[in-house]
DNA sequence: ATGAAAGCGCTAACAG
DNA sequence: CTGTTAGCGCTTTCAT
C-alpha cells in the first residue's frame, strides 16, 4: 500500500497523487477529491520514513533523562511532549538512569534516526557537563543545566522561590523563621538555603530528602524558639509538622509551615494542607520544547533561561494571626 | 556526510563501504578497515531513516499511555524501554491523556511512522476498548488489558495479591480483619475486595484513593472489633495507621496493617513501615516488551498473561503476637 | 493541470 | 574480492 497504489486507483500519476494529498501544486479541485477518496477507500497511509529522507526532516526529537525517570522529570517530560506534540514533533525517550555509558549510547542513536534536536532533562538542578562537544543539532536542557555557558537551559529560580516563601512567611507575621532540608553537598539545597538564611533565626538543618528527617528535625528544634519553618521539600514539611503536631504546637496558629515542590500527594495529605513553593515544572518543560522548537527552526536562544516560581497557599501558613514571639 | 563520502575517502565503491561498514559479504580485511578509518576520522554515522526505507523496520516501536503518565506507568514505562532498548529498539511516547482523539491521532502518528508495534499503557487495570481493530502492527497491553481476548495484554494478578495479604494477616494470627479500600467502581478496588471479602470480619469500607479517605475509614472503625486491616492502596493503609495511632492503638501490636502498591515513598515514611502488596511494574513492562518483541518476530502470543503479586514485609505486620480477640 | 523523472542515503543482488 | 545498479516511498522540479 504506497502511495503507488492510490495512484494508479485514482486514474492519475505518483506526482499527481502527492500533490492532492499534501495540498500542494496547482489541481482541479475534482482530481484532488478523486485521489484522496482513493487513499480513504485504500486506507492510506502516507509513509512518514520515506517523507523524511526526501525533505531530511524526521519531526522527531530526542529525550533524554539523565537520572532515571522520576517524580521531577515527569512532569517536565509530559509538557515537552505536549508542546513538541502541537509542532507535530514526535518524542523518543531514552532513559539513561545515570549512566554516561547509556547515555552516549542513546545520543549515537538519537543522531543516527536524524532527530531534529535533543531535550535533556534529570532530577539534579546542578549544572552538568555537555552531552557532547559539536552536536550536529540543537540541544536543551531542561531542569538541570549545561556547565556549557553557551548551551540552552532552562532551570527554575530557586532561590527567588525560596525567597517568595521567605517573604510569604514575613509577609503573615512571622519573624522567627528555621529551614529545613535536604543534604548540604545537594546543589538544591543550597541554593534554596542560601536565599533563605538572611532572614533566618538560627542555621540551617541539613540532612536528608525525606520525611523520617524532617520529623527528625523537628524534634531537634522543639526546645528553640521559632514560629515559622521553611522546609526544603514537601516530604521534610510533613514530617517537620507530624512531629510538631505530635508535641502540641499548633500549625499554623503556632508555627507556619511551608513546603517546597508542591508534590501534590504530600501537599494534600498532610495536616494541615501544605504550603508550598512550585517549580512549574510543567511550563518549564513547555518552555525548553519551545526554544527547541525555535532553535530547530533557526533561532537559538543559547544562555541560562531562569523561570520564576510560584507560591501556592494552603491551611499551614493560613492564619495571619498575631506575631507571637518578641 | 553520507556513505559516498566516507567511500571516496576510502577509495572504494558506496557498496563495499555499505559492507565493510555492516560487517556483510567478503571483503579483504586491510579493505574493511580502511573503510571504517576513512568512517571514523569523517565522524560518519549512518543514517537509520534510509537504512528503515530500505530493510522495512524502523526498530522503533511506540508506547501509548493512555491517561496521563502517573506513578504506575513511569515504571511500566521505564522496564519497557529498558528490555527494548537491549532489542536496540527505541521508543516513541504518547502520552494520550485520558483522550480518545489525542489517542487516535498518536496512532495515526505510529502507523505513519512505520513502527514496529506499540505497547498501551495506563492507570486503571480495567479492560479497555483495543486501540483499533485490525492494526498493521502488534499491540500488547500492559497493566490496562484489552476486551479482546485475542489481544495480548500483560496484568498483574490483583486477585492473588489481595489473597496474599490475607493468607499473611492469617498467618500471623489475626481473624478479624477488615478491608479499607478505593472506590467501588473501580475495578482494582472490586477486585481485590472480592478476593478479601471470604476473610472479613464486616463487608469493606469503599472510599477513595487517598490518604484523607484511610484516616476517615479509621476513624469509622474505631468502635468495632479488629486486629489487622487491609488497604486497597498503601495511601489509605498509610491514613489508616496514623489515625489508629493518634487513637492509641499499636500497629502492629494490636493492629497489622498491610497496604497495596508498596510505593517507596509511602511505605517507608508510614510510621511504622509498611508491609505491602507489590505488582512488580517494573517487571511487568519488561515482560510486555519482550512479548512484543516476540511478535514483532513473528511469535504473537495473544491472550492475558497474569503476572503474580509478591508480598513485601516491613514492620507494620511484623509481629506475629498472640490472638488477641475471639 | 498533469506527468515524467530525478534523487534523498542506504542495502543487496548481481556482475565482473 | 569489489563495483554497478536497482530500488525502498515519497516529493519536487521541469516539461508538456
Amino acid at each position: 500500500m504506497t502511495i503507488r497504489d492510490v495512484a494508479a486507483a485514482a486514474g492519475v500519476s505518483v506526482g499527481t497523487a502527492s500533490k492532492a494529498l499534501n495540498d500542494r501544486g496547482t489541481l482541479r479541485a475534482e482530481t484532488r477529491q478523486r485521489v484522496r477518496d482513493a487513499a480513504d477507500r485504500l486506507g492510506f497511509e502516507a509513509n512518514a520514513v520515506a517523507r523524511t529522507l526526501k525533505v531530511g526532516r524526521t519531526y522527531t526529537v530526542g529525550m533524554i533523562t539523565t537520572d532515571s525517570i522520576g517524580r521531577f522529570s515527569i512532569p517536565l517530560m509530559l509538557g515537552a511532549e505536549d508542546a513538541l506534540g502541537a509542532g507535530q514533533m514526535s518524542v523518543l525517550l531514552c532513559d539513561a538512569r545515570d549512566d554516561p555509558i547509556r547515555e552516549q549510547y542513546y545520543l549515537r542513536t538519537l543522531l543516527t534516526r536524524r532527530v531534529d534536536g535533543i531535550v535533556v532533562t534529570g532530577r539534579r538542578a546542578q549544572a552538568r557537563p555537555p552531552l557532547a562537544p559539536d552536536l550536529p543539532v540543537p540541544v536543551v536542557y531542561a531542569f538541570v543545566s549545561s556547565t556549557d555557558p553557551a548551551d540552552c537551559s532552562v532551570v527554575p529560580d530557586e532561590a527567588g522561590g525560596a525567597a517568595k516563601a521567605i517573604e510569604h512567611l514575613q509577609a503573615i507575621g512571622r519573624r522567627r523563621i528555621v529551614h529545613v532540608t535536604g543534604p548540604e553537598h545537594h546543589s538544591s539545597a543550597q541554593v534554596r538555603a542560601s536565599a533563605a538564611v538572611p532572614a533566618l533565626v538560627r542555621p540551617p538543618l541539613f540532612g536528608e530528602w525525606s520525611e523520617a528527617w524532617g520529623r527528625q528535625a523537628g524534634a531537634m528544634l522543639l526546645n528553640e524558639e521559632f514560629d515559622a519553618v521553611f522546609a526544603g521539600s514537601d516530604q521534610i514539611a510533613r514530617g517537620v509538622v507530624d512531629t510538631l503536631r505530635s508535641a502540641g504546637r499548633r500549625v499554623p496558629e503556632d508555627v507556619a509551615v511551608i513546603g517546597f515542590d508542591n508534590w501534590d500527594v504530600m501537599v494534600t495529605a498532610s495536616q494541615p494542607p501544605l504550603s508550598s513553593v512550585d517549580m512549574d515544572l510543567d511550563g518549564l518543560g513547555r518552555a525548553a520544547a519551545n526554544l527547541l522548537l525555535a532553535a530547530i527552526n533557526g533561532e537559538p536562544a543559547p544562555g541560562r533561561h531562569v523561570r520564576p516560581c510560584r507560591l501556592v497557599l494552603r491551611e499551614s501558613t493560613a492564619i495571619a494571626g498575631a506575631v507571637r514571639l518578641g
